[in-house]
DNA sequence: CTAAATGCAAACGCTTTGCTCGAAT
DNA sequence: ATTCGAGCAAAGCGTTTGCATTTAG
C-alpha cells in the first residue's frame, strides 16, 4: 500500500495479479485444497453456507492471512494457491462473509477496502505512514473514554473508528521520501 | 446522507442538482457576487492564487457552510447561487485548496469526500447513525491518549483519525428504520 | 432436481484528465 | 501576451450486477 487516508487515489490499477505495492504477503505456508478445513470454512458451515471450491479457497486464503488484505490481494493469493476464481467471486464471497459477520470490512483511505476476521476482537489500528504496515492495538482506556464522550454528547456509542498515524521516531538514517500522513489527520 | 461506513455504495446518483439525501443544508444566508471577499478569498488572495469567478463562488459556498460538503453539494450550492460551475472545476478548485492547507478531506465512508474548514482547529467527529449528522468535538484527555498509545507501541504520531458512531437514546418512540453502524466499528 | 454460486463483461458512482477555448495577471 | 483556469466529455478505479452456465446439497 502506498498511500492512504482520504487521499488522491491512485491510478493505474487493474485487476490483474500484479505485484507491485505489495509490501508484505504474510501469509502462512499453505496447505493444498485437500486439507483440513480452514478457520474460516468451519464458520461458513457452522452457518449452512454452501461450499464451492472457491468459496473454500477464499476462506483459506483469508484464515491464513495475517495483514489486512484489499479485494484485490486476496484474489491475487488465491489464484497463487490455486488458480481458478474470478475477481468478481471475491468481492461476493468477502460480502457474504462480511454480512455473516465473519469478516469486517475497514476503510484505511486509499479507496480500497480491506478485511479483517471478525473474531480477532476489538482493537484499533496504527499505521506506519512511512512503511504503510498496519499494527492493531486494543486499549481499555480508550474504550472507555469513547463511551464517555459519546455520552457527553448525549449519545449511546453504538460503533467507533480509531486510527493512529505514526512514525518510527528516526535515528539520524536518511528514509526514502518519506511521506505526509492523510488529509483529516493533523495531530 | 444515507448511510456512511464502508459499505455498500449508493447507486443511483448523477450529477445532476438533485435534493435527495440532503439532511439539512446549514448555509448561512449568502451575500451576492458583489460583496466582500470571503474567509477562503481572502487565504486565497494570501497564497496568490489566481482568483477567478467561479474560484470566488466556490470559497463562498465553503467559507459559509458550517457542516461538511461533499462535492455535489458544494457543487449544488454552488449553482443555486451563481449557475456558472462545472462540477469538474469544484473537484480541481477543492483539491487546490486542500493542497493549500485551507480545507481537509475528511472520510466518513459512503465512498463520498466530505470538506472541512482547516483553521476550524483540530477536532473529532460523532456522527448519529440514525440522522446522518456531523457533530465535532475536541479532548483534550484523548489527544493525550493518542499520543501515549502510539509512544507504546514505538512511534511518533503523526496524524490520527477519531469517529463516534453514535445513537439519541431513544424514548420509547418507534424511530424510521434504524440503521446498523459502519462496518469495523464495533463499539 | 432445484436453488444458488460462478464467470464474464457491462454498468455504476465518484473522481481525474486531455484538450480546446477563455480569462486573469 | 502568456500563463493558467473552465468546461465538456471521456477515461480510470474500485465495486456491483445481469445473465447464461455450472455446481452443491
Amino acid at each position: 500500500m502506498a498511500d492512504y487516508g482520504p487521499g488522491p487515489r491512485r491510478m493505474g490499477r487493474t485487476h490483474l495479479p500484479d505485484a507491485d505495492h505489495v509490501i508484505e504477503t504474510r501469509t502462512r505456508p499453505s496447505l493444498a485444497a485437500t486439507e483440513a478445513p480452514s478457520r474460516i470454512e468451519r464458520l461458513c458451515i457452522e452457518r449452512g453456507l454452501k461450499m464451492t471450491g472457491q468459496r473454500r479457497l477464499i476462506a483459506r486464503v483469508l484464515s491464513d492471512a495475517e495483514d489486512h488484505p484489499d479485494v484485490e490481494d486476496v484474489y491475487r493469493r488465491a489464484l497463487a494457491l490455486d488458480s481458478k476464481v474470478s475477481i468478481a467471486t471475491v468481492y461476493r464471497t468477502v460480502r457474504l462473509l462480511e454480512e455473516n459477520g465473519i469478516l469486517e470490512k475497514r476503510d484505511f483511505g486509499g479507496g480500497r477496502a480491506r478485511y479483517d476476521l471478525a473474531d480477532r476482537g476489538h482493537h484499533h489500528h496504527l499505521i506506519d505512514v512511512d512503511s504503510g504496515r498496519v499494527i492493531e492495538f486494543a486499549d481499555a482506556e480508550f474504550d472507555t473514554l469513547a463511551k464517555r464522550l459519546a455520552a457527553r454528547l448525549g449519545f449511546d456509542l453504538v460503533g467507533q473508528r480509531l486510527e493512529l498515524f505514526g512514525r518510527k521516531p528516526a535515528p539520524e538514517s536518511s528514509r526514502a521520501a518519506p511521506r505526509r500522513p492523510p488529509a483529516g489527520t493533523d495531530p
